[in-house]
DNA sequence: CGCAAAGTTGAGCGTCCTCAAGCAGCGTGG
DNA sequence: CCACGCTGCTTGAGGACGCTCAACTTTGCG
């Protein structure tokens, strides 16, 4: 699907940058707390609970604070002039909140709480004065937005380069993924989301996201472990993986 | 098209963040000069021509600067380790390029001219301590991050969306918007791109490509002065935007 | 001139959307 | 307690948009 080659440059080496590192896993939770023990020490927080369905802000706010989750899962809402709704992000613990505010002087997107959370919100302006005292928070800071960035260019590949059920797997490989480097069980996630919210994220509709579990589960690869079909049991992650990558390959193997 | 609506929340007032201004376009050339200048007085800056084809980085590469146009067309292309490659953002001048290699260590794109230009790269510590010294340093920087964000998300927002017509209408609108902005004509535009790197980075192929800019040019929406059909005259952007919203309200006009 | 690369256009088909029906879970009220 | 309605989910049938494959034209270059 989709595999126009664009150029056929000499390709330098690459690391495997979707390969889970052996171990490794407690590094990202390290940085998240390094992070929040960074803010609480320097900073004034306001600490806030935000409950289903909840807004931490919504598209067009005046900005001047950043928010950077301390527990529960979050997701962005990109709102056009035109009334079309995009779900453009989800986010988990340690993740930091209205970037795509900066820039505008409002937010352009609602941040929208999947279940009671809490964010710590910082302003602005106190965050860039302490970045000044405490150049590790100004690391922090920039690491997390090359992140994002990071992120959405994925978001784009796979959009682009997927077919609907790879795009399911793939979407619960990355939760998965986000539990599992937060330290979290991630053989059984809990999907804080509809199907239409869902298809939203991955640019399909919720009928075409109900057939992609099914498939996924008639071939063993995810299981419904309660009647709700909210929650979804992962056996093997490396499964969901090699799934995304056959879709890739219809066929024949990549000689070479 | 896939107007699944998420949620139905009571909506905020919102600044229209599509409709251009009525004049205020040097706004943007002047950020752009600014930032130069900034640069150029604080910094040591590395001059480099890139030719076309040619890279500013390539994805695994150790990440050690940025860079900033200061002319020509540049993409960026993701490279997925399976070998996927997508097409995932334009660059005009005053852009910057290489954020993604922050949080990483290395880049994870190739950074590629589409034409003959000139980057400005700096290495990312030096500009550090130069935004210790200089605080609109900062703020230019966290600006264009911020920026990146949202351009990232509207990209994944047409590509839900619209329908693959109205995607090239709106790839064309949001090219000439860019040259608008820079203070350049925008009433014709040299698309330096292949049909397969549009379609690439637009989520389509080339043959749809093609289709869709013959449709376009046979409702009069663009013309082809050149024989080449690399040059897009557009004699009414507004009549771009116009079809790409007609698009999205198919049949009924909407109520209220 | 000849060849390769880029682009256009057509025919056929597959994936995914649309529309529709039915079921399950759940809170409400008689 | 169960009927009732509501929301969310699943599954099927049919159709449309866009992909695949193919032929041909145009452009650019040695």
């Amino acid at each position: 699907m989709l595999t126009t080659a664009v150029a056929a440059a000499p390709r330098a080496q690459m690391p495997a940058q979707a390969a889970p590192a052996v171990p490794a896993r407690p590094a990202v939770a390290e940085r998240i707390a390094d992070t929040l023990r960074l803010l609480q020490d320097h900073l004034p927080i306001t600490r806030r609970i935000v409950r289903t369905g909840e807004s931490v802000y919504q598209a067009g706010e005046r900005f001047a604070s950043l928010h950077v989750i301390n527990s529960g899962f979050f997701k962005t809402v990109n709102m056009a002039a035109d009334g079309r709704e995009q779900v453009v992000g989800l986010h988990f613990k340690g993740d930091w909140l209205g970037f795509d505010g900066i820039a505008a002087g409002h937010y352009g997107c609602d941040a929208i709480a999947l279940d009671t959370g809490e964010v710590w919100s910082v302003r602005y302006d106190a965050l860039l004065a302490a970045c000044a005292q405490h150049p590790q928070l100004l690391g922090a800071l920039h690491a997390a937005m090359s992140r994002e960035i990071t992120r959405d260019r994925d978001s784009l590949l796979s959009l682009c380069t997927l077919s609907a059920d790879a795009r399911v797997a793939d979407f619960l490989r990355y939760w998965a993924d986000a539990m599992a480097q937060r330290g979290l069980r991630n053989d059984q996630i809990t999907l804080r989301m509809t199907r239409a919210e869902i298809g939203n994220y991955l640019g399909m509709t919720l009928e075409t996201v109900s057939r992609a579990l099914s498939r996924l589960s008639r071939e063993q690869l995810i299981a419904f472990p309660e009647r709700g079909r909210r929650d979804v049991q992962i056996p093997d992650v490396q499964a969901l993986c090699a799934y995304v990558q056959r879709s890739l390959a219809p066929s024949s193997a990549m000689l070479q």
